[in-house]
RNA sequence: GUGGCUGUAGUUCAGUUGGUAGAGCACAUGAUUGUGGUUCAUGUUGUCGUGGGUUCGAGCCCCAUCAGCCACCCCA
């Protein structure tokens, strides 16, 4: 926004001119684009009704502490990332860095799994974090997800990881690889974080800046820093999977086993670490290295006390998030159709002012029958509109000028055929459909 | 939050050692008094991201700021 002040005979004039700018890390989708996200969206949708679960929408802000307790407070997403914003009675607000934890909310709140049936939920919507834009990440991005809680079968956790690569397969995609891990139980992820601890100390002063922040906050961090010298350190760290109880570990086996079963190819990668602090056990992500940096394309797990630490009963729970610029992206540089924008069946070309009032009747004819129609009432010439009908793709165009107005007839003209025949107005419909 | 690169017409970009802004595509009109994807001709479009500074003079040099891109970080 800027001022600028003209002279004007004796008095200035201020002229306000204001230009307002959409805010940081976020985009406005456009026309050209919007039929790819009902696309994907649809197929997403799909999807879910192959696997059986149900849609659940939330707000888009909530109370600041469930994502506070939930993801962790140390947590990026938490400490740095979140909107938290005040209302008017000085409630402390934020508007929600992730999907999960409003689900559960709610699935709590709403006593979703009082008959103890696991209740099988899938969400899309935008997600808020306070990042630096970058390729493939924004502000305001936009997240489809599933949950399903009640259950702590194995088979439910590679039915998770089937649902997205079956969403994937749909949408064509291939260019991406499918990492899982087990993160244990807290007491098992308590004691490998202590471990990993007391293997990095003596090497303290060797590791990057960051990771020495990490020692304290989040030891397991270090295992994927990408400064060699800590990889080196890093290559001869015990090993998570080593530390698994029997229980935790043979719940992976299944997993594991369920996958192979529903041929999904993986690969099993113990340093993969969650951001967010309510995962347990089986955790996976979903990676495209043709993206850059920003490579996940969707990632999940289990997270089995988290139901309970919302204020629910301790009921366990699994799911995904995938990131819907990301999927975008994969399938452009994997050279991927995505969808078709939409075009009317029906140009509508009148020449004359009588024309143009007969036509009105037409247009509003065509479309309560059901046919899509467009006319643009600034464009005169016949050229101009015939252009134009080209450029909208329109199937038909539908001629009327005072040769037809004589007969009662209009010329109907397949535009791809190149021909054109003259029909009663009354059999104009009948004609098209 | 840190670093690097970039910001000129609707769009993609050019713009020489500082001398009052250019091309392709797109758009409009015509060649064809009522017939579109090709031609051909003609034409329109600019707070040169924003604010300041240096200079007789800045798109170009300097400072600041905003935005975009890429990486770190973080994560979907």
């Amino acid at each position: 926004m800027y001022i600028k002040i003209c002279q004007k005979n004796d008095y200035e004039v201020r002229i306000l001119a204001s230009k307002y700018k959409l805010p940081r890390g976020t985009y406005d989708i456009l026309p050209e684009t919007s039929y790819q996200w009902q696309y994907i969206l649809n197929t997403f949708r799909d999807t879910a009704k192959l696997f059986n679960f149900k849609e659940i929408v939330t707000p888009i802000f909530e109370d600041a502490d469930l994502f506070e307790r939930s993801s962790g407070e140390t947590s990026d997403v938490v400490s740095k990332e979140m909107y938290r914003f005040q209302d008017r009675k000085g409630r402390t607000f934020a508007l929600r860095p992730e999907g999960t934890a409003p689900v559960v909310r709610s699935f709590v709140e709403n006593n979703l799994g009082g008959q103890g049936e696991t209740q099988k939920l899938f969400y899309f919507g935008p997600m808020f974090r306070y990042d630096r834009p970058q390729k493939g990440r924004y502000r305001q991005f936009y997240q489809f997800g599933i949950e399903a809680i009640g259950s702590n079968n194995p088979f439910v956790d590679a039915e998770v990881i089937f649902f997205f690569s079956t969403f994937l397969k749909k949408l064509g995609l291939t260019d991406y690889e499918v990492e899982i891990n087990s993160v244990g139980n807290k007491a098992v992820s308590d004691r490998y974080d202590t471990v990993l601890k007391e293997f990095f100390q003596p090497h303290k002063d060797e590791l990057c800046s960051d990771c020495k922040t990490r020692l304290d906050k989040k030891p397991r961090r270090l295992l994927d820093c990408k400064v060699p010298s800590c990889k080196e350190i890093a290559k001869d760290a015990p090993v998570m999977l080593d530390y698994l109880d029997q229980e935790c570990s043979e719940h992976f086996e299944q997993v594991k086993k369920y996958l192979d079963s529903f041929g999904v190819k993986y690969t099993v990668n113990p340093k993969i670490v969650r951001g967010l602090d309510y995962y347990t056990h089986t955790a996976f992500e979903f990676l495209n290295n043709k993206l850059g940096a920003q490579n996940a394309i969707g990632a999940g797990g289990r997270y089995n006390g988290l139901v309970q630490q919302v204020g629910g009963k301790d009921v366990p729970g699994i799911g995904f998030a995938g990131g819907l610029e990301r999927i975008l992206l994969s399938m452009e540089t994997q050279g991927l159709f995505c969808g078709n924008q939409t075009q009317p069946t029906v140009y509508m070309i009148p020449m004359g002012a009588k024309a143009i009032e007969a036509s009105v009747e037409i247009i509003a004819n065509l479309r309560t029958n059901g046919v899509s129609v467009e006319y643009n009432p600034d464009k005169s010439s016949m050229k101009a509109q015939m252009k134009a009908a080209d450029k909208n793709k329109a199937k038909y165009a539908v001629i009327i000028g005072d040769e037809e107005l004589d007969k009662g007839v209009v010329t109907l003209k397949n535009l791809m055929e190149r021909t054109q025949s003259e029909v009663q107005i009354s059999d104009l419909v009948s004609n098209i459909l």
